[in-house]
DNA sequence: ACTATCTTCCATAGAACATTGGAGGATAGC
DNA sequence: GCTATCCTCCAATGTTCTATGGAAGATAGT
């Protein structure tokens, strides 16, 4: 009643194996925070480990690993190696991972809360299709109605941004709100679904009397979708 | 340059931690291989371990894993416990996890050749969305000119297949071709792109005189394009 | 109640993984 | 050629994971 095929069984678990080996390399917290960094741009060995707190040896072992796994490849640059996502489907499975992981896991989700701390502030959200809607035809420029804020880091702002994003990293928000204008609706951005600085860019607007709007997702999804990306410096 | 944000580290660390728990149970095949057991209709425990050629003490423990990782979920039938997966989304995340794979590394695609061994016979293909087209309106019932063939064991087919194909669970092939109409083409199917049955399925044909065609997909992938199920016996 | 079946829990031995310091390779600039 | 920078390889640590028997829990039928 069973299937029973115990003969060719080496070759069968082999296959399932050499799978198991790519899910192995998204079993690492360090790693997957490895590759949402890596999403936002092609990156040394030296920032990546900065970036994630851990030590240059360990960090380039757990780049190996995801190298190993098909996940990420790396090119020399000068002194230094620069890693990059070996390509969108990887993102792709990036962003999914943690959608399953939040939508069946409890923990997950305390986790999520516990980090992006979600209150009143930052509880009005504008999704993507909603903004590319808004800015119509003239995706490349803000429209007037509406001024799109990047709050990475200057470097991933460099790397791709949404067209007509202003770059203001978070830890300078606060000392540079004036330099937005005050007639216009603001939408923040970062990262993607998971990352904080958007939510700390809002409640940081808000503190200073201004109202910022969240993108629900970030650069991650924006590139998943295969919207258009700017790069370089434009503010 | 770079983001430094020690301070909240720990709440961060403890969603890629989090996001890593569900990444981890990924990370062995003989899970991976209940994962795609399960998505073709739910099983007990004892089941699996006959199927996955394991002890039912280590499957246990795997299935406890995967439970944890919010990837399937139990409950009781009787004097068994069923397992199925926590959602589509959840199949979706393994048929990327292998896509991805595949498409990266070569070690993969050297084991999936060695598990199919596709060749001359098993060469020419139809596309889900090609059968859909060819089927028309008339989904619930094979078109004259075309068989669709089920070769899943017995249970598998009962608990979700095409609508009108006919169930010959492949060790069975090789002594009932004959009956199977000779009047139409005859397209093969099993639980997805990389289950072998349909490859071994179609070399039986062959030998037996007979074509046929190899679909390119099989039932993990018709459901998740949202494709009407049959469930029950038909033939 | 008693027994049979199916499953989970526990304890354990062996394998694999994460992290770290130090040695060694590759490249650029002097 | 020499030095500085950046990265990878190697070895050693403690930790976690895998697989497996045997005991114990839960349910159905007699």
């Amino acid at each position: 009643m069973d299937d029973l095929r115990a003969p060719l069984s080496d070759a069968k678990i082999a296959l399932y194996d050499a799978f198991a080996g790519t899910g192995k390399a998204l079993g690492n917290g360090t790693r997957l925070e490895l590759l949402d960094l890596l999403a936002q741009g092609d990156r040394n060995v030296d920032a990546l480990a900065r970036a994630v707190g851990a030590g240059v040896t360990t960090t380039s072992a757990h780049l190996q690993v995801l190298k190993r796994a098909g996940l990420v490849n790396s090119r020399r640059d000068g002194v230094q190696m620069l890693y990059r996502l070996s390509g969108p489907d990887v993102a792709h499975l990036l962003a999914l991972l943690r959608r399953v992981a939040d939508a069946h896991r409890a923990e997950v989700t305390r986790a999520r809360n516990d980090y992006l701390r979600p209150d009143a502030a930052t509880h009005g959200t504008r999704s993507i299709d909603d903004l590319v809607r808004d800015l119509g035809g003239d995706i490349e420029a803000s429209a007037p109605h509406c001024t799109v804020l990047d709050v990475r880091p200057r470097e991933e702002y460099l790397a791709g941004h949404i067209p007509g994003a202003v770059s203001i990293p978070v830890d300078e928000l606060a000392a540079r709100v004036s330099d937005l204008p005050d007639d216009a609706e603001v939408v923040v951005y970062c990262r993607g679904e998971y990352c904080a600085f958007a939510y700390d860019a809002v409640r940081i607007l808000a503190d200073a009397g201004r109202r910022g709007v969240r993108l629900a997702d970030g650069m991650l999804e924006w590139r998943l979708a295969e919207h258009p990306v700017e790069f370089g410096a434009a503010s």
